[in-house]
DNA sequence: GAACTATACGGAGACTGTCTCCGCTTTGCA
DNA sequence: TGCAAAGCGGAGACAGTCTCCGTATAGTTC
């Protein structure tokens, strides 16, 4: 890749980012990016052939964050409930770092041609680990997509309804709940 | 209302919710619809000032489906659990009815201006009713607004992953093994 | 049944968004 | 320094939602 092309996709990406935090997924314009950014529409769409391409950039270093969530709720000195509920609750925070991430990355789920694809992957093998960690508290048909799908379920509604953190966590609650062997 | 008007707007409700049944919400433009109704797009945004209202109108009849759908739950010999797993498949089942909708009527939870409000109060009171119906089978702490926005979130992923029945109810019986008293 | 007015009709077009096309410019190598 | 190849940018195609306003009609009144 050529130098112009490399400083203007980073400063896209850098500037996306901002937009997308602060008003939203659905509420930035491809146009309102490109102006931001100062290049043209052309050149932003030849970098991002669409708007979820650029999406899925700015959301590149969420993996090593997933990871590290998994890693810290299964370092907890506390009950496996406690675990799960923490790992839920941050899972469910990530996802709507961003408005209007959590829909869309969560419908993508199981689709290998979306541009989440990775971010999914991601979040399965998360849920993946956190489960064979848990192990036995569990009860034992939980299946790593199924909890992908109803917490992005939880946190979708979250976020469209911009809901506060301890309702979300009520819910969480009941979730954990059913995922626990009784 | 003139006679003309009148039969304007019942044809129009009529074609809408054909169209929104087949193809979903989103994939139905409003000019789709006014010109499969054989009015102009003005005639159709007179009587229904945006594509919400439109849907609220095509919804019109699903209070009394989801009143009978608690009798019928309610009614059941069967142990709580399956009751609970009755009404929530039922209640899923009916939101994602229609492609779109379920997300959509979901995030309309709890806003009194949404077009969907009166949608929004059936299922409340819904949820209300299966919940005292239920009694301490539940956890005591059960508002029927985390009911509607849990399963709505569950509704939602499924709906626009499609996935098919027996997925969701998975998913169902761990919301509903995390509502019941443990 | 003719005149009249409130009501309703319809479609052109304003506006906003995504994304494409293509002539011009710049980079980096020989 | 010259010259492809790579990149740039913005006009505009296209598809939505929704508005405006001149025209037509229902239904009432005499």
């Amino acid at each position: 890749m050529r130098a112009d092309a490399r400083r203007n996709r980073d400063r896209i990406v850098d500037v996306a980012r901002a937009l997308f935090r602060t008003k939203g997924f659905d509420a930035v314009s491809m146009d309102e990016v490109a102006k931001a950014s100062e290049v043209g529409t052309g050149t932003l769409y030849r970098h991002f052939p669409t708007k979820e391409t650029l999406y899925d950039a700015v959301l590149e270093a969420w993996a090593d964050k997933v990871n590290a969530a998994v890693d810290a709720a299964l370092a907890l000195k506390a009950p496996a409930r406690e675990q799960l509920i923490s790992w839920l609750t941050e899972y469910a925070t990530m996802l709507t770092a961003h408005k209007g991430a959590a829909a869309r990355i969560t419908a993508s789920l199981g689709d290998p041609g979306s541009p989440f694809a990775a971010k999914c992957e991601t979040y399965l093998s998360a849920n993946r680990r956190m489960i064979e960690g848990l192990g036995p508290a569990l009860r034992s048909e939980v299946e790593p997509m199924q909890v992908c799908r109803i917490v992005g379920g939880v946190a979708a509604v979250a976020d469209s309804s911009e809901l506060p953190a301890d309702s979300v966590k009520g819910m969480l609650e009941i979730v954990a709940d059913g995922l626990l062997a009784s």
